[in-house]
DNA sequence: TTGACAAATCGATAAACTTCGATATAATGA
DNA sequence: TCATTATATCGAAGTTTATCGATTTGTCAA
């Protein structure tokens, strides 16, 4: 089994605004451009970059060129990880986990 | 079963703060004040009291008046539920639950 | 009711963050 | 090479947030 550590302070800010919340969930279980999550928000281009930009330092999206495009999709696996570090922190009385 | 709504981005910005996560961290299992916890952390008496202010709008502290002092506490069970509806919301594909 | 202590609120300042227009970089096809 | 399209970066403006000193509010005991 692989434990994935993740800074929850970098990780509770990465989820902490709206648009990005937005984004995580359109890429959540597709692969977008960032033209397409430009379409789907009502945000400008830079500002979609920029917040990716953020959610990927995260670690919580990937990233995959192909030409000029490039697709993102929500890491599924870090963002459960982050969840269960943030619960194993701050809620060790609940045992929060990853049930596969 | 009691199932609790919590807005996943209220809950990420109370969480996204050091300071914040420290105050969390030190009352996740005890009850303090406001005096104790401005004692272990490295700051002023009225930025503890911010920060309580915004942990407790989230509903992720519990405070009780005991005389001049207010006890603070960790509400471990919201903690655990915000953890779980966002990894419900953005990784649908890891089932992350409260294991009781 | 007054004095003392704990915590909350106020007001100001500085830092961090979001947003977007303008511009730069990257990739492709003609 | 040049034009075009997609994305990233830059720089500025506006907003939000963190922080703290000063003050107020709440509680209790004398």
């Amino acid at each position: 089994m692989i434990v994935i550590k993740v800074n929850t302070v970098e990780f509770a800010k990465a989820l902490a605004d709206e648009t990005r919340q937005k984004i995580m969930a359109l890429c959540c279980c597709q692969k977008l451009t960032v033209s397409e999550i430009v379409a789907a928000t009502d945000v400008a281009q830079p500002t979609v970059s920029h917040h990716l930009k953020i959610l990927k330092s995260a670690g919580l999206v990937i990233s995959e060129r192909r030409g000029k495009e490039v697709y993102y999709t929500l890491n599924q696996e870090r963002l459960a990880a982050g969840c269960c570090e943030v619960a194993e922190n701050f809620a060790p009385d609940h045992r929060v986990e990853v049930v596969d």
